[in-house]
DNA sequence: TATAAAGTCTATACCCACTATAGAGTCAAT
DNA sequence: ATTGACTCTATAGTGGGTATAGACTTTATA
């Protein structure tokens, strides 16, 4: 198939499986004699797992290493379960900084009630501490 | 004072407050004879709003609509309220999406203990679907 | 007074993960 | 034969900075 076959079958847009062909995270494929690039199923299965992984905001670099991984089946999956620990950990710990900030928002909206003039909006006075 | 003072003072690294003056956050400033920039307190305030506003998250966009707001202060302060709920609403939202993120990774480090193959590995299993 | 160290200047490139565009070539249908 | 849809490469832009290189200035020390 073509890569606007694989665009729409993949989810990823075109530029983006050319990006990820120049960041080599997919191999280069084969060329039609007019150059257009040529993908088959396991393309596609591979560009899938990149996505998977990326709506679960891992970064290429994690990405590539797990695609890495996955090269060699005989091996331990403990590296993959530390990243995905790890990763998870990340997450935790920006779910509490939102949180807190979050808090500090609406504080800030209970400072002030609409109708307000500038120069005494309670907003602009708590930005301004 | 010179900006490396500034720069302490603001808790804005060097590079950081000239990047503002490139994007017209902060006005130029004078200078002297030798070309060094020359700041003074309303510089600094300027920056701690600006560094405020970061810490909340906001854009440098947002912040310079609130910074023009701000030269008006008889004008009613409805937009900056605006602004502050639209931005915890997106807060919000983030922390949603997070937390179904957490709640997806942990599913999957369940589905794998330690000590497997990498073909038998729960989480690589997960991330192929 | 000479020199070294610390500070500042501009310009430029890099980070991440894409997205968008220009300009050229190719393919399928009418 | 032409139109429109598709593809190609190369390049630049996004946001909010950070990190250099290379030159100049100021301050501190010997």
């Amino acid at each position: 198939m073509k890569i606007g076959e694989l665009s729409k079958k993949s989810g990823c847009s075109i530029q983006t499986i050319r990006f990820y062909e120049r960041e080599k995270l997919i191999r280069p494929c084969q060329r039609t004699d007019s150059n257009y690039r040529l993908y088959d199923a396991s393309s596609l299965s591979r560009l899938r797992f990149i996505r998977q992984c990326r709506s679960l905001d891992l970064t290429l670099a994690e990405i590539t290493q797990l695609l890495e991984t996955k090269e060699s089946p005989e091996t331990s999956c403990t590296s993959i379960n530390n990243l995905i620990n790890d990763h998870m950990e990340e997450v935790s710990q920006k779910i509490a900084e939102l949180n807190e900030l979050k808090a500090t928002l609406a504080q800030m909206v209970e400072a002030c009630s609409d109708n307000n003039k500038v120069k005494e909006c309670g907003v602009l006075h708590l930005l301004e501490e």
